[in-house]
Order: structure tokens, then C-alpha cells, then sequence
RNA sequence: GGCGACGUAGCCAAGUGGCAAGGCAGAGGUCUGCAAAACCUCCAUCCCGAGUUCGAUUCUCGGCGUCGCCUCCA
């Protein structure tokens, strides 16, 4: 099967084919860093991650970009709370976003361009729409001029006159054409000079419209036209509307081919988890909370596909700690089993089959929930081969590379501290001496004061074996 | 008001015009000094009604319910 993609342009799945053969550009929005990225960001971001691995386990070569907006109207106001400038302000916010990703095991993009260090871009974007009259200057404020772009809708399906009936009057503080003309560039306030956030350009003194730095930033790493421009849903109007229209003006070439958009995460009580609507949940609430950041990960990547709501409950995420914890188990299983003298044809088989069908399931459309079921229905397979002995040198071979091929997209397999404690390996001698001279009493009190530092100990045939608990298995 | 999505077991969830994956939780069992792991067994007439069809959870229409977008937002 060939790779194929829901684009929310034609609202189908479409056979998907970068424009360079074998090379894929794609632009996905990031963070704005004015706050801890909550668990509905990370989501997005790790289908954004999700993608980008899929893609490169396609055999293609992957230029992802990922913006991260050190300006606006949120951090502009916190600077100047906080009388800081926002350089200082976003650092911290900034840095805990890469502390996220990497604790969430998401692949590193090959750039992260930053709104603020870009901004000649955008003003020579912005100087080219005005002076093709797409954009004009109002009151030191430019504006784009929805009117001169008549594709305008067509991403999120809305039409003009509805815009227009829907759009509320809160948004008549400023001196535009139309009410839905969106801005580029916002003039300076004195204010806004104290905390580092005013530019020089031609059309005055001013500060960046959020949506250009996308345009802007994606023209100058990926070209005109990308393959695929990924996003949370909520950016689809008028975010992505709004960059088509400038994109698309300014260049006169197609913008983005494909656009992928994740759904929402929600909270607890079932509704869409924001930031302005009060309570959300960080990474840093859940494993402060006990849970395992790759088993976050599990939950936001696997426990639905990219297209459909999921809410954030303690079920869930005990449901893919599990998960991750099966996988493992198995994955150490199969490293320490000896092969069998001959192999399990009809396992082979399964196997071969399996590994197919997960392929398939990721190829349409990223369908990574319905591949992890096929792989664990597989595993107890294998698992029953495994106790009965059958498992032969090539059916453990062709087991580890379906692992192999599951933990591309996932990586929750690897484990995160190479190498045992000496110290475990020893009390675990000790502990097999007292068990043999049946001294049960002794046995179990190493088991206990171990399992007290948050290792478990598991006796089986082969020998014990020994892992890390999480910290909510402790007790 | 306009546009749109969803409603599958106690929970999460995939999926198909032809007897409904998977995970969690639960019950019973095998194994074990005990435990754990693993395995086995059990656990769903797919929101309601009508229609199309030999046959619908899957298609159409109508209800009811939940949610999203139309405004900053992953």
C-alpha cells in the first residue's frame, strides 16, 4: 500500500507525493512559549512527531520545520508584568518545551525558527503585499485585504458571507477596511520599546501579526510550497486560512499540498483542554502525578487515531503504561530466549503477516491505534510460542523486527538506563542463596526492601529477572 | 444563528455492507514456596426510529445526546 493522508483541503485521503522524489518539506506550528505547553499541545506535537517518523520509515528524507512564537499579544502582556523583556520572559518556557519533547522521546525537527529572528523576513513579505494592494496600512497598522483574495475559506470550508454575519464586534477597535481582514503588523506603543518588542520597517515601527511568521519562516527554510503543513485543528481558521491568503499572494505558487490537522485533547470533564479556559494539565502535572512521560507518549500517540477526540483521564494513562509495559516485557523476553532447534512455520507466517498489516495500518492514514492492536494481538501469540519453546532463530528474528518496526513510531521500547545496578545483581545472588536453603523468611525481605527502592523482582525458570517500577506501582 | 464532527462492552478504542481488533479493569484457571510475568477461558444483538438491501454497527433520512469551529488557542 502506498502512503496515503486525510488533507483537510479535499477532505479525503489522498495517495501522498512530496513534489522533490524522496524528499519531503514540512512546516508544522509549534509553541507559542508564553506558558508550559500543555497535554493538548504536546498531543499535536507528537503527531507532528508521528508523521515525520512515519514519512522517514517510508524511505523518504524529512526537512521539518518547527516555529516557536517568542511574540505576542500573551507575551507581550506577561513581559510587561513581569518587567522583563520577552526575550528573558520566553527563555525559560522555551527551554522547558525541548525538556518536554526529549522527555516525550519526539525526534528533533531540523529547525526552530523563531518569530523574533525573523522579522526582515516577514517585513519584506509585508512590503510586497502592500505593494501589490493585498495588504494596506491603516493608523500604523497593516492589514491583509480579505477582499483581494478570493480563495479565501476554502481550507475550513467556511464561506465569506458567513464570516462576515459570525465575526463579532469586539474586533472594532481598529481602523480596518473589513472586519475580517486580519493584521500583519501592529504600529508600537511606547511600552512596547521597554520590553524588546518593536522593529523597524518601512510601513513604521512595529511588532509582528501572528500569522506571518509562519508564511514568512516556511518560505525561508522549505521554498513556496510545502508537501505538508501539519496543525492542532484550532488552527485551521483562521491561522492557516490567514496563511494560505498571505502566502499564496505574496508568491503566486501553490502554499502547502497536504494539510494534516490533529483533534483535540480534553479534560476530564470532556470538554477541549485551553489554556484561557482555566484548567489544563502539563507533562509536568502527570509525572509529578506518578506517571511515565513514554507512557504520555503511548496515550497521545496511540490510544486514538490523530483524527479524533481524546480526553486525558488516570484510566487511559494506566491503560498505555500497561501497554508500554507489555511491550517491553516482551521485547527483554525475547533478547533473553535461546532459539528453539527448528522454527514455527505457522508462527513465521502470523508474523510475516502482522508486520504487514501494521505497515498497512500506518500507510492509511497514520491508523497507529489499529496497527498496536494488530501487534498486540501478535504478541500473545508469540508469547504462547515462547512458553511452549517454539520460537526458532528466524521466528525470533522476524519478532524483533516487528518490535523494531512498532517502536519507530512508538519508542517506548528502549529502555532509559542502560546497564544494571551492581548492587541489584548482587541482592538477587544473595536473595537465590536464602531461596535455595529455603530460608523464605530472608527471600522475601530482599524482595520487599527492593521493591522499596522501586525495583520488582520477577523468579522465573529461566532466572529472576528484575525492573524498575513506575512511581505509581510503588506502595 | 451558520458550518462540522462524534455516539461501539464497566473504561479507552479500531473497524467493516455478511457471524464486532486491541488495551485497561473484572471473574475463573495453568504455572509458582509465595508473588510477579506469561498463557488459557469468560465478559457487546455497535444511541433510538424508519428506509435501501438477500443481509446494516457499517449506506440514506429523521430524532435524541455529546462536542468542536465561526473570537486568542495545538
Amino acid at each position: 500500500m502506498t502512503l496515503r493522508l486525510h488533507n483537510t483541503l479535499t477532505g479525503r485521503k489522498e495517495d501522498f507525493e512530496p513534489l522533490e522524489a524522496g524528499h519531503v518539506r514540512m512546516y508544522t506550528c509549534g509553541p507559542t512559549v508564553w506558558n508550559y505547553a500543555h497535554v493538548g499541545n504536546l498531543r499535536a506535537f507528537l503527531f507532528y512527531d508521528l508523521v515525520r517518523r512515519h514519512l522517514r520509515v517510508s524511505g523518504y528524507r524529512v526537512t521539518h520545520v518547527m516555529n516557536l512564537t517568542d511574540i505576542d499579544d500573551r507575551i507581550l502582556d506577561q513581559a510587561m508584568h513581569a518587567r522583563t523583556t520577552i526575550e528573558e520572559y520566553v527563555k525559560p518556557y522555551a527551554q522547558a518545551f525541548f525538556e518536554d519533547m526529549a522527555a516525550l522521546r519526539a525526534e528533533r525537527a531540523e529547525h526552530y525558527p523563531r518569530a523574533t529572528e525573523h522579522i526582515p523576513e516577514m517585513v519584506d513579505m509585508i512590503s510586497s503585499l502592500i505593494e501589490h494592494e493585498y495588504a494596506y496600512i491603516a493608523d500604523g497598522d497593516v492589514y491583509f485585504r480579505i477582499d483581494s483574495f478570493p480563495r479565501y475559506g476554502e481550507l475550513s470550508h467556511l464561506d465569506r458571507a458567513g464570516l462576515k454575519a459570525g465575526v463579532r464586534v469586539a474586533t472594532d477597535k481598529y481602523e480596518k477596511e473589513s472586519v475580517s481582514d486580519f493584521a500583519l503588523w501592529k504600529r508600537s506603543h511606547p511600552e512596547d520599546e521597554e520590553i524588546g518588542a518593536s522593529w523597524d520597517a518601512p510601513f513604521g515601527k512595529g511588532r509582528p501579526g501572528w500569522h506571518i511568521e509562519c508564511s514568512a519562516m516556511s518560505k525561508r527554510y522549505l521554498g513556496d510550497t510545502l508537501d505538508i503543513h501539519a496543525g492542532g485543528i484550532d488552527l485551521m481558521f483562521p491561522h492557516h486560512e490567514n496563511e494560505i491568503a498571505q502566502s499564496e499572494a505574496a508568491n503566486h505558487k501553490t502554499f502547502a499540498r497536504v494539510w494534516l490537522h490533529s483533534e483535540h485533547l480534553s479534560d476530564a470533564t470532556g470538554e477541549k483542554m485551553s489554556k484561557s479556559a482555566g484548567g489544563f494539565t502539563t507533562l509536568r502535572d502527570l509525572v509529578a502525578a506518578g506517571h511515565d512521560p513514554l507512557a504520555v507518549r503511548m496515550f497521545l500517540i496511540a490510544n486514538a487515531h490523530y483524527r479524533s477526540r481524546v480526553r486525558l483521564s488516570p484510566e487511559a494513562l494506566h491503560a498505555a503504561a500497561e501497554q508500554v509495559r507489555r511491550l517491553r516485557e516482551f521485547a527483554e523476553r525475547l533478547d533473553r530466549t535461546t532459539p528453539a532447534g527448528e522454527d514455527d512455520h505457522a508462527l513465521a507466517r502470523r508474523t510475516a503477516e502482522v508486520r504487514a498489516g501494521y505497515r498497512d495500518a500506518l500507510d492509511d492514514d497514520l491508523n497507529l491505534p489499529q496497527g498496536v492492536g494488530l501487534v498486540f494481538d501478535h504478541l500473545r501469540e508469540a508469547n504462547a510460542a515462547l512458553d511452549a519453546g517454539r520460537v526458532g532463530p528466524l521466528n525470533k528474528d522476524a519478532l524483533r523486527a516487528l518490535l523494531s518496526d512498532v517502536d519507530a513510531h512508538l519508542d517506548v521500547i528502549r529502555a532509559e538506563e542502560p546497564g544494571l545496578a551492581e548492587e541489584v545483581e548482587r541482592l538477587i545472588a544473595e536473595r537465590e542463596t536464602a531461596r535455595r536453603e529455603r530460608d523464605f523468611a530472608r527471600a522475601d525481605r530482599i524482595r520487599e526492601d527492593l521493591k522499596s527502592r522501586g525495583i520488582a523482582l520477577e523468579d522465573s525458570k529461566d532466572g529472576v529477572r528484575w525492573r524498575r517500577l513506575r512511581p505509581a506501582e510503588r506502595s
